[in-house]
DNA sequence: GTCTATAGTTTGATAGAC
DNA sequence: GTCTATCAAACTATAGAC
């Protein structure tokens, strides 16, 4: 519920709906609204970006790590709507110390990893900014999915998570891939 | 306020206050807080992309229009950051007639000539994709900025619209530059 | 651990004087 | 065009019975 209408937009009385509870009860498990938001992220946060930092860890070349980083990000993306969401509402609402919890519990594992496959792709380059690059290049397919209907060339099978990780992989080994 | 707030995170009382008038003095110009939401909307997004559009349809090769665009869309974003917090919160809030709103009035003048030049840099592309793919690869460096200084190797020039701006391009001509 | 009842505040919106 | 006053509803949170 956070992820599709956002913290205000998300009352107790709402929440104590769809548990079947009434919103007396929450206040039972929760002390406030605050609080039991920051333990839904946290839970709904928990483990998430195992499976990209597995895939950046893993054997191969710098090339092959790339497109297993790829793949399996715009996997999660693509199986976790909600997830996204609230990444993007917590960039855009997120106190301090929100967005701290945010970076430790879910991107600072992958970030490492990304950073270090940065360098082996090109030493050259600022391997922070090529990390959020390689991030950003996914995301924002996810993230424009709803207006991309309205834009020109826009079809059903661009929001397909394997048709986005097959087109940002070769945009990013043109890239990165001969030199 | 909305960038900042949302659309339910801002009262009509809220809004009295900021301009110096009772809330009901609002109601005298906007018939509810929905519309006035809308008004606002569309005085924000008019005209803005039009220096994006220009940059795209300038002279030049393929490459020194990519740059160009590049450097506008960094310096847009970097100018006007309620601007780029109230389209990202219309990606996420927005219904089908918002969503339309934005696509015509601020995304397809630009998307357009994007698509156009993404034709002449990579013609075995898919257009659509690599236009989403350079705008991501802009705005993302924005939306993670309150993150990113928690994140390693993270420093305050990356959020240097110029900075930004070099990196982009270095690595879009690393892609389509020699092909 | 859940309920009903409710306190106290804030919300969107209206009525009517000036 | 702006104000004060106000309504009805929704909000967060608490009290107290079971």
């Amino acid at each position: 519920m956070f992820a599709a209408r956002g913290y205000s937009g998300v009352s107790m009385r709402h929440i104590s709906q769809a548990v079947g509870i009434s919103a007396a009860a929450l206040y039972h498990h929760f002390p406030d609204k605050e609080n039991l938001y920051l333990e839904a992220m946290a839970h709904a946060f928990t483990d998430k970006a195992a499976g990209i930092t597995a895939a950046l860890e893993g054997s191969g070349t710098s090339l092959e790590r790339l497109e297993r980083f790829v793949d399996s990000f715009t996997g999660l993306m693509g199986d976790d709507p909600d997830f996204r969401a609230l990444l993007q509402r917590e960039l855009l609402d997120g106190d301090e110390i929100r967005l701290k919890l945010v970076a430790e519990r879910v991107f600072l594992g992958p970030f490492q990893a990304m950073t270090a496959l940065a360098e082996e792709l090109a030493p050259e380059c600022d391997p922070h900014m090529l990390a959020i690059s390689m991030a950003g290049l996914v995301l924002f397919h996810f993230e424009t999915a709803p207006v991309r209907r309205f834009l020109p060339g826009g079809r059903p099978e661009h929001n397909d998570p394997k048709i986005i990780a097959r087109h940002v992989t070769r945009l990013l080994s043109r890239a990165f891939g001969d030199g």
